[in-house]
DNA sequence: CATCTCCTGGCAGGACCTTGCCACCCGGTG
DNA sequence: CACCGGGTGGCAAGGTCCTGCCAGGAGATG
């Protein structure tokens, strides 16, 4: 049987008036926030700034790996778990999304123009739903402190190497445009194979892709 | 200003009750059908079975590169074309997206505990930013016999030659595991990375995961 | 059968990538 | 200054990949 949901749903355009919609959500949150973020470093920022919870609220955030390549933003994830939060680090995509006390869901949809759009959503079954998926994709992340361990100059570079590399340039050429020797360009390219665990420069493709690095 | 939206936008979980709820949609279309399919090939040869259209109905059908490197869906959309459809294979991704008239916009949401989600539009605006989307990628988009012509025995040993591109083998072992010499399974990589575009093996594999073939 | 066409697979040469080795530079330290 | 540690870049040997060339085999056609 389908049923129509008229209701408990509420599409909003773009992140400012999701920011205006929202904000009494977060600060009123009694017992969890959970957060997961694949692409948007700037409107995770916006909606959530770093700001300690009030004391019985577990925060929860899932960055992902392609957002902590950016310096800025794998700051950013340091400052958040510094004040509190329980912050991992997931391989796999699961799209921009926001839980609330397992009341509220916020989902990202596509632009509409241009223009982000999302779903506030208070639907207890699709909450529950998108609950569960939060769950195993929590279960499956790294830990904000091993993830920085295992990572740390190959981030200052690996944004470009990853750029040329995507074009299709060959080392001479790659190397040149990223400004380094073609000897060091080739190291970068080595450590950057082996963070993302693969063998060939296809795995590696196949791989970065998957990651939302490219 | 937020504009809540409480009417217009349903959302329905599983293929069976998208099915169930649209089928009258589709089979009431007085203008246009106009169909984008990424992934759920099941899904897509369930809710649009290969049938002719009535007289004067427009169907489109973007099949993404992806679906058509497999054998039994690149049958289907060959039928499809011969019952009149327009057919053109795009090699960007869209969603899975399905346009009537231009008044409702079926949209692939995410999965909700393994059950994928649909949500079905009428709201005027967003409709019309939806079919903006779906013109740009049908102009970018290969027709159907010129895809057919550049890749017919391609399709045959693509998804074998992935697997073991994408499983980070050398070439003498990949060759090996899908039965070739190394020459052929080389010329099948090289065939391959002109069909996706690619330069380098690292641009084929970033490509080849866009394109949903990994 | 003769011939043609298309695909396959071996070979070879060259392009490209990978890696160890080592000299060099630079900032920090005694 | 002498020394050390860490990063850089040149070089070279070896591994991997790319591709033109050609011989051989399977199937179609006359």
């Amino acid at each position: 049987m389908v049923v129509m949901r008229t209701e408990g749903i509420a599409v909003v355009h773009g992140m400012r008036e999701l920011w205006e919609r929202t904000a009494h959500l977060f600060t009123g949150a009694r017992s969890e926030v959970s957060c997961a973020a694949d692409q948007y470093a700037n409107w995770v920022r916006l909606v959530s700034p770093a700001r300690r919870s009030p004391a019985g609220v577990r925060v929860r955030k899932l960055y992902h790996a392609g957002l902590m390549l950016d310096p800025g933003f794998s700051d950013y994830a340091r400052r958040m778990a510094s004040l509190g939060a329980q912050v991992r680090v997931p391989t796999r995509e699961m799209g921009e999304t926001i839980l609330i006390d397992g009341r509220v869901a916020i989902l990202a949809g596509g632009s509409d123009a241009g223009t982000p759009t999302f779903s506030v959503i208070t639907v207890p079954e699709v909450v529950h739903g998108v609950s569960g998926l939060f769950e195993s994709a929590w279960v499956g992340a790294t830990p904000l402190a091993a993830w920085d361990a295992t990572s740390a100059e190959l981030r200052a570079i690996a944004p470009r190497v990853l750029e040329v590399l995507a074009a299709g340039a060959k080392d001479e050429t790659a190397a040149r445009t990223v400004g380094l020797s073609v000897r060091t360009y080739r190291r970068r390219v080595a450590e950057l194979m082996a963070a993302l665990g693969a063998e060939t420069r296809f795995q590696a493709g196949v791989r970065a892709r998957e990651l939302g690095l490219i």
